[in-house]
DNA sequence: TGATTGGGTACCATTTTAGTCCTGTATAAA
DNA sequence: TTTATACAGGACTAAAATGGTACCCAATCA
C-alpha cells in the first residue's frame, strides 16, 4: 500500500501538536493526552525525533520537548526518515550496488526516478503545511508528456 | 522507508520483461529464468497480476502470460495496487471513517492531499515508460508557493 | 492420453512492527 | 540538599506482515 507505518503518523500527528504550541516544551505524558495515545508509545516516536535531531529534550521539572527549528524547516521527508529511515521506493534506491539483480532487471533506473519525485514532494511538503489547519496547495501531476524538465539521464 | 514490498518489485520487473517482448506468451519458468528469481515465487506474482486484470493467462502447453492491455495503459500505480493494495500512505486516506483519532489529529487532511499527490505521481508512470530504457521524464517538484493549482478544500 | 502450464490454497519461517517496562540521569523547585 | 519531575536508553515480548514453498487441481494442446 506504500503505507507510512503507525509510528510515522504518530510521529506526524504528536510533531503536528508541538508545531501549534511552539513556544512552551511538551511533556511526554502532556502530548499523549493531547493526541489520545498511549504514553509509552509517544515516548518512543519522541525519542525517535530527537535522536533525529527534529525536537530538543529538556530534562527535569518544568521540561519537555520542543522543535529543533521552525515548522517551516521541517519536511514530511524529515519526519519519515526519522522514523523509517531515508524514503526509498526500492532496495536499489537507496544504496548503490547492493541489488545484484540490477543486471536483469533493467528497471532500476526509472524507479529511481519515480522515488525521486516522490522525495521531492516530500521535501516540498513542510510540518508547516502539516499544522495547518487550511488544505496545503500541492502541484497537480501534469501529463508526463506535457512535461519539459527532465531528470537527468543516467 | 516508504519502500515497496519485494514482490512489487518483481511484479515490476516482470511486467518490464513481458512488456519488451508483448507478441507471444510467457511461461512463468522462462521468465523466472529471464529475471533469475525461484521460479515459484515468480509464480505467485504473476497469479496476483491476473487477478488484478494486468495479466491475462493460457493454460496449457504453449501457454503463459500476456499483458491484458498495451503497456502505455498500464500505471506504476496499478502494478502496486496488484500486488499491496490501494496506494495510501496512511490507515485514514485509504477509507473514511475508520480512523478514530481524526478528531484530536487534525493531519489528515494534508496527508490524504500529499497521498493524492503520490498516486497521481504512480498514475502518470506507464509500464512503457518502466520498461523503456531510456530515463523517463518526471515533472520536476516546484516550490508549493509558485504552484496555482491548488487542491480543492474539504 | 499424457505432457505442459497456469490456478488455488495452505503452510511455515523469518522479519518487522508495535508496544511495554525498567533502570538510569539530568534538571528545577522547594 | 533533597525531592519530584521528566527524558534516555535499552531489553523484551507479542503480534502481524512478508516472503517463500509445496501440493494438488484444471485446462489445453499434440
Amino acid at each position: 500500500m506504500l503505507k507510512l507505518s503507525r509510528l510515522t503518523d504518530y510521529a506526524a500527528v504528536v510533531m503536528a501538536q508541538i508545531a501549534r504550541y511552539p513556544h512552551k516544551p511538551h511533556a511526554a505524558a502532556e502530548l499523549a493526552q493531547a493526541v489520545t495515545l498511549p504514553q509509552p508509545t509517544v515516548s518512543k516516536t519522541l525519542k525517535m525525533l530527537v535522536r533525529a535531531g527534529l525536537l530538543v529534550s529538556q530534562r527535569g521539572a518544568q521540561g519537555g520537548y520542543c522543535l529543533a527549528r521552525p515548522a517551516s524547516q521541517i519536511t514530511a521527508a524529515d519526519i519519515i526518515a526519522a522514523i523509517e529511515g531515508p524514503v526509498a521506493m526500492t532496495e536499489c534506491s537507496q544504496a548503490e550496488g547492493d541489488c545484484e539483480l540490477a543486471a536483469t532487471c533493467g528497471v532500476s533506473d526509472n524507479w529511481q526516478r519515480v522515488s525521486l519525485a516522490i522525495r521531492s514532494l516530500l521535501d516540498s511538503v513542510t510540518l508547516a503545511h502539516l499544522a495547518d489547519t487550511a488544505p496545503i496547495k500541492l502541484p497537480v501531476q501534469l501529463p508526463i508528456q506535457s512535461i519539459s524538465l527532465a531528470a537527468e539521464s543516467a
